[in-house]
DNA sequence: GATGAATGAGCGTTCATTCAT
DNA sequence: AATGAATGAACGCTCATTCAT
C-alpha cells in the first residue's frame, strides 16, 4: 500500500469516526483501530488530530466550491433561476452523496472552537459572495426581486444547511430532486400568499 | 447573597465564558474565577459542567417556547401571516435580547455530542411541529401556498437560524425590526421572479 | 437537648454510618444528615472526623478494658480458669452487644492508616498483656501449660477476634455463650488428639 | 524492559507503597515515581487503582491456595496432624517471605468497603472450608475432637493470622518453625490444664 | 516506514473543614 | 449554640502526542 493510498484509508475512517461520534469523543485510539495501523503511523500522515478533521472539512469546502458554478447572466442556455437551481442540485448532491462528511460539516465542525468558527465562517461567506454576486446580476435582469442580496444569500444558505441537517441527522429520506425542487421552489416564491 | 441569586451569577458567568470559549474550552476553573466563587462552590449549584451548560440551553429553549404563540386561524384581528409575523419578531427579539446565550445554542451546542444532538434535534422538531401546524391552518384558508407544510417548517427554521447565526457570530448590525421584515418577506414570495 | 445528649446522638449515628460504609465511605455529610444536625454543629462537638472515629474506637476500648477482669489467682472462688472464662464472657458479651461497633473496630479501624495502626496494636498489646500476666500466674499453679505465654495470648486474642469478626461480618447466629464455651474449650485443650 | 517485566515492576512498587501508606494513603503519584515510570504508564498496565490492589491481593490468594494441600486421610505416610501442620507450615512461609504483602492482605485490605470485606470474606471462607473438611475427615479417624468443625477452623484461621499480623505488622522476630511449632502445640493441646 | 509503549500536562470532581450570620 | 453556604487542596484519570526500536 502506498503512500497515499494509506492516507486515504486513514482519512476515510477518521470520518467515519467524527461523524459517529464527534470531534471531542472521536479518540485517536479508535480511528487508528478502525484503520488498522498502528498509532504512530497515524501521526505519520497527519500532524495532529486537529489537523485530520480541518483536512477532512477543508475536503468537502472544495467538493462544494467545485459543485458550485459561477452564475453567467449571459448564458443563452439557461437562465440565472436555472443556473442557480444546477447549483443547488450540484450543492444538495455533493452533501449527500457523503453523509458522514456533511454530518461532520454541519454538525460537529460547529462550535468546536474560536479558530474553527472563523474558518466556517469564511467558507459560508464566500459562498455566500457567490450567490450574493449571482443575485445581484439576477436584479440587473429583473430576475431577482430587488432587496438585500446578500441578506438573500444568507437566507438561502441557511435553508439549505437546515434541509440537509436534517436528512443527515434524522435520516429523512427525502429525494434529492425532491429537496433541490422544494428549496428552489420556496426561493422562488416562498409560501405565503396575501 | 441569597441562594437563587448566587445561582444566577454562576449562570451568567458560566454563559460567557461558554460563549467566548465554546463548551470544551470552557474551563470550570475560568467559570468560577469569573464568578468570583470558588471551585466547591460551582458544585453546591450544578450536578457539573455538563449540567450548568444544559440548563442554560434549556433556560434558552424556554424562553423561545413563551416566544412563540400558537396561530389561531380564527382570530379576527390578525391574520395568519401577521401572527406569523409576530412570531417571528418575538423570536428574533428573543434570541437578540442575549446574543451569548444565542451563540450557545446555535454554534457551542452544535454537534456535542449524540445525547445533546438529539435534545437540540428534539426542540427544533417540537417548534418547527408548531409552525407546521400553523400552515397547515394557513392552507386551509389558501393563505399558505399547497406544499409540504413540514418542509416549509425546516427552511422557515434554517433561514431563521442562519440570519441569527450570522448576526451574533459576526456581530452584523442588522436591526430587529429589519431582519423580521426581511425574514417575512422571504417567506411571503421568495425572490426569484420568472 | 442539652451539649451532652447532643454529642452522644452524633457519636451513635457516627458510629451507624461507620458502621454502615467504612471510615473513608463514610462522608460527614451523611453523618449529619442521619444524626439530623448541621453540618458545622458536628465541629462544635468532634474536632473531625478522624477524631470521632477515634473516639468511637476508644470508648470501645474502654468499655472492652472495663469487661477485662485481672485474674487473681488467690482467688478462693474462681480458678484461673473460671476467671479466664469470665473475661471471656465479657469480651465477647461488651462486643456483641453492640456489633457495629465491632464492626469498625475489626474491620474499619484495621490498615486505617499507619498511626492507628499503632493505637490497635497498642491497645491489643495491653490487653494480651493482661491474659499474658494471668497465664504466667496459671503457670506457676499448674494451671497452664508451660510454654511462651505471649504467644498463647496471642493466639488467644485472634481466635477471638476471628470468631467475633465472622459473626459481625456476616451475621452468623451463635449464641453468646455457646461462642464463650467453643473458645473456652479450645483454650483448653484444642483439637488435635493423637 | 517487556511487558510483563513492567507490569511486575509497577506491581512491586505499588506493593511496597500500599503497604508503607495503606490504600487510601498510597497516591498514583508516589506509585508511578517509585516505579519509576509516568502515570500515564500505570494506566497502561492497570485499569485504575483498585484493580492494581486487588491484583496484589488475589495474587497473595493464588500463592496461598497453592500452599495449602488438601489433606488426605488414607495417606499412609503422614498423618492427618502431619498434615495439617505441613499446612500451617506453608501458609507462613508463604505469607512470611513477603512482609509487605501480608501486612497489605491482613491489615490494609482489611475494611476497605463492603466489596472488598466480601472477598475477603470468601476467601476466608473457602479456606476454612479446606480445613473443616479436613477436621471432618480427622473426626471420622478419631484424631480429631468432637465439636463443631467450622468453629475450630474459624478459631485455627484467626489464630494463624493474629500471629503473622503481630509479626508482619511489629517486626517480631519469630522463627518460621517456631510459629509453626507453637501453632500446632495450641491447635493440639490448648494451654489449660484443670 | 511502521510500531506501540511511554509520556505528562491538564481537568473535572470530591469532600473535610471553616466561618459569617 | 447552631447553621449551612463557601472554601480550596487534593487526586484519580484521560488521551493526544512522542520516540526508541
Amino acid at each position: 500500500m502506498d503512500k497515499s493510498e494509506r492516507r486515504q484509508q486513514i482519512l476515510q475512517h477518521a470520518r467515519d469516526v467524527f461523524a459517529r461520534r464527534g470531534y471531542h469523543a472521536a479518540k485517536i485510539d479508535e480511528i487508528v483501530a478502525t484503520a488498522g495501523v498502528a498509532r504512530g503511523t497515524f501521526y505519520l500522515y497527519f500532524e495532529d488530530k486537529r489537523a485530520i478533521f480541518e483536512e477532512i472539512v477543508d475536503r468537502t469546502f472544495m467538493r462544494l466550491g467545485l459543485a458550485i458554478v459561477r452564475v453567467d447572466p449571459d448564458n443563452a442556455e439557461r437562465s440565472v433561476a436555472e443556473q442557480i437551481k444546477d447549483n443547488i442540485r450540484n450543492i444538495v448532491h455533493t452533501l449527500l452523496e457523503d453523509p458522514g462528511t456533511t454530518k461532520i460539516l454541519l454538525s460537529d465542525a460547529v462550535g468546536l472552537d474560536p479558530a474553527f468558527d472563523r474558518k466556517l465562517l469564511g467558507f459560508y461567506e464566500e459562498s455566500s459572495k457567490l450567490l450574493e454576486q449571482a443575485l445581484v446580476d439576477g436584479q440587473a435582469l429583473g430576475m431577482v426581486a430587488q432587496g438585500d442580496a446578500h441578506v438573500y444569500a444568507m437566507l438561502t444558505l441557511g435553508a439549505i444547511k437546515e434541509m440537509l441537517y436534517q436528512v443527515v441527522m434524522r435520516g429523512l429520506a427525502y429525494d434529492e430532486e425532491r429537496i433541490v425542487d422544494e428549496l428552489f421552489g420556496f426561493l422562488g416564491a416562498g409560501y405565503l400568499r396575501a
